[in-house]
DNA sequence: GTCTATACCAAGATAGAC
DNA sequence: GTCTATCTTGGTATAGAC
């Protein structure tokens, strides 16, 4: 196999393992065996893991903007925030991508990575401002609701549906319509999740 | 000095160093210097880096129902939501509250502070529906606010206030008319902020 | 292009002195 | 009650073979 089909196959097992333990919680030993290489492999491609995390932190922007774009570029009768939380919640499938921002989003303090997060996510606001339209106040909206999606993935807590009937509840209002997919998708994001 | 005080002072010096650097990307020895003892001591105290974040977990969840029940229980011509959501910010004096709690959100994986993690944030959501005699809509709405609050926070994007005019604008929304408070406050959460 | 072996360092935890 | 010294582990990164 060549070196470009290896480094897609690691980016994307590294986004996985990211999302699931957080950058300083992963190690590139972790990411080499998901990837099914080894670990001074990963090291050797992508120089330090601290790299490694800014490329994937990339990617996943990328894959956000990608999701948007595709969804202003269609015709709906729906409203665009609909449309565009519903994109949201597709992301999703990508194991680790959303989650791997959230965990940058509360590493302000590192130099690097505090700097890249804070761009990528003013990225986002700037985005929902100009391509998408919306008021401040709409961005705003659609961003706190996009947090709590994410904590709630963080947290784990389509696990304790089923067990707590407000752990229920509050995930049918931050998914309205969608607990079904989101708990099946809810699978990716545990240990030993694909 | 007893043991008792030494306590004290380490779980808050331990609140802020989790705060700014995550669970796992905090050391028992910043925390000690932080509270001016030696790494051992720490580790002696608590047991474990573990049990003493759990302590810190259970210590800011406690700081936010005391804010919330001071709140309840005094009189005042405005809405409950707007009292609460100044009572949140509030907290933010208190270094490393929110984020300790915050970083805790997305280490769902971690077997046991994943676990305290859930209960803590479904403890605040009971509080909301129960207590606060929030709507499932109204408490899924302040929860979102309260996520993206804590993620402009831990993004530390309150640096980029003055440079960027859309950073502005969004903590604008995020913070409305705290801006000036949060931004002092926002000293606490850098590196070498007491 | 990919591995094995390993150097090197940092961190949590323990032992035991004072 | 608190410290110094140290053990042990685990993790990043490098060297160099195949």
């Amino acid at each position: 196999m060549k070196a470009e089909d290896r480094r897609e196959l690691i980016l994307t097992a590294a986004m996985g393992v990211f999302g699931d333990y957080g950058y300083v919680g992963t190690t590139t030993d972790q990411i080499a065996r998901a990837a099914g290489v080894s670990q001074p492999y990963v090291v050797r491609m992508f120089g330090t893991k601290e790299k490694l995390f800014l490329e994937v932190l990339h990617r996943a922007l990328a894959g956000i903007f990608a999701a948007f774009d595709a969804v202003l570029a269609e015709e709906s009768e729906l409203p665009l925030e609909r449309r565009l939380g519903l994109a949201y919640f597709g992301l999703l499938a990508q194991h680790g991508l959303l989650l791997s921002l959230m965990h940058s989003f509360v590493l302000g303090n590192e130099p690097v990575i505090g700097q890249a997060a804070r761009a990528g996510f003013l990225e986002v606001y700037n985005y929902l401002r100009d391509a998408a339209g919306f008021s401040a106040e709409q961005a705003q909206e659609f961003l706190a609701q996009g947090m709590l999606a994410n904590t709630m993935i963080g947290l784990r807590m389509t696990d304790w549906v089923g067990e707590d009937p407000r752990a229920s509840e509050l995930l049918e209002s931050c998914f309205p319509g969608k607990l079904p997919m989101v708990l099946e998708l809810g699978d990716l994001h545990r240990p030993g999740g694909k």
